[in-house]
DNA sequence: CGCAGAATCACCCAAAAGGAGGACGCGAAA
DNA sequence: TTTCGCGTCCTCCTTTTGGGTGATTCTGCG
């Protein structure tokens, strides 16, 4: 157990990051191979082909040693799935139901409107928080009162939550 | 162009799987590499440290096509993470929030056209469900509107389901 | 019974909302 | 290039709302 904590305190000293480690091992790997190479090119393969198989031996063991690098230089960080109880907060999970609002070609600009009206804005309110003026907004309303098939703009919010266009 | 169409058909028949593609590849490119390498050795490169540079040279390319590799062959696997939208059953239960209604000063008459107000419906059509003359309902909505402290029936209606009043 | 609070109704007026039509610019699609 | 959808803005007009005041039942409670 002394060398553990030995062990990490070095750690905490040096603390070389694992892609410098990596570096580092692959370079004394391939220098010794090269002194290796030669003591055995040297010693016992003074044959016709040593240059092939020489070159063959490095190609096969830097290959070797690439793949390694790729897997662990790409290693996928560990993805955590996490379940998580939510309680259920009503306004928190709305989700829009785009299949009502293409059906019934509600643009986004008329949502952003209708979401306005639904809050209980006048008109001039929410020309104001739209940075558009009143008659636009008015356009607007008319569209999303005649697409919803709504009378005013209560009806038009009533319609719009039936559909699930706003929460 | 006859050679084309006879490749296409044995690929049909054969049909390479991509890692073995990738190896016939690796293979052929390694041994192009050898001829290349030899050629220039015997050409320019015969020096002193001929075997260095060439043996260099393979390491390098071999284990940059190790990384390639390598990457190749670990392509994570696409995860697919699928978020569920569990349907909240919202209209379950609606208690009304009698205290905040007292606290406001809400009669049950008021109350109730409020929910017709909710329900999108106009004065006119307010008086004819409730049975009574449109300025009876104007005035309830009236003193609806001075209760909430809202200043259209919209406004009213979103106040109204914060409080508690109606679902 | 008498009274307070509610519910009901009426009239008026101003403001807001809604309907119909036209017009313009802009960007994407045909 | 032309067309089309969208967003923007406008005018004129009608309808709906909202706010105020006043008045008349109705109803529960001391």
């Amino acid at each position: 157990m002394t060398r553990d904590a030995r062990n990490d305190t070095r750690r905490s000293e040096w603390h070389i990051p694992s892609v410098k480690r990596t570096v580092l091992i692959y370079g004394v790997v391939g220098g010794l191979l090269i002194v290796l190479l030669r003591g055995i090119e040297y010693r016992y393969l003074v044959l016709e082909h040593s240059l092939e198989i020489y070159g063959g031996l490095v190609a096969v063991i830097f290959a070797a040693l690439g793949i390694w690098l790729g897997l662990k230089l790409t290693r996928p960080p560990v993805v955590v799935v996490r379940e998580v109880q939510i309680p259920v907060p009503a306004p928190l999970t709305f989700a829009l139901n785009t299949a009502s609002q293409e059906a019934l070609g509600i643009t986004k600009r008329e949502l952003e409107i209708l979401e306005f009206i639904a809050q209980g804005l006048s008109t001039r309110e929410i020309a104001e928080r739209a940075f558009v003026s009143e008659n636009t907004v008015k356009t607007h309303i008319g569209r999303i009162l005649d697409k919803l098939g709504a009378r005013r703009r209560t009806q038009a919010v009533q319609l719009a939550k039936e559909r699930g266009l706003i929460p």
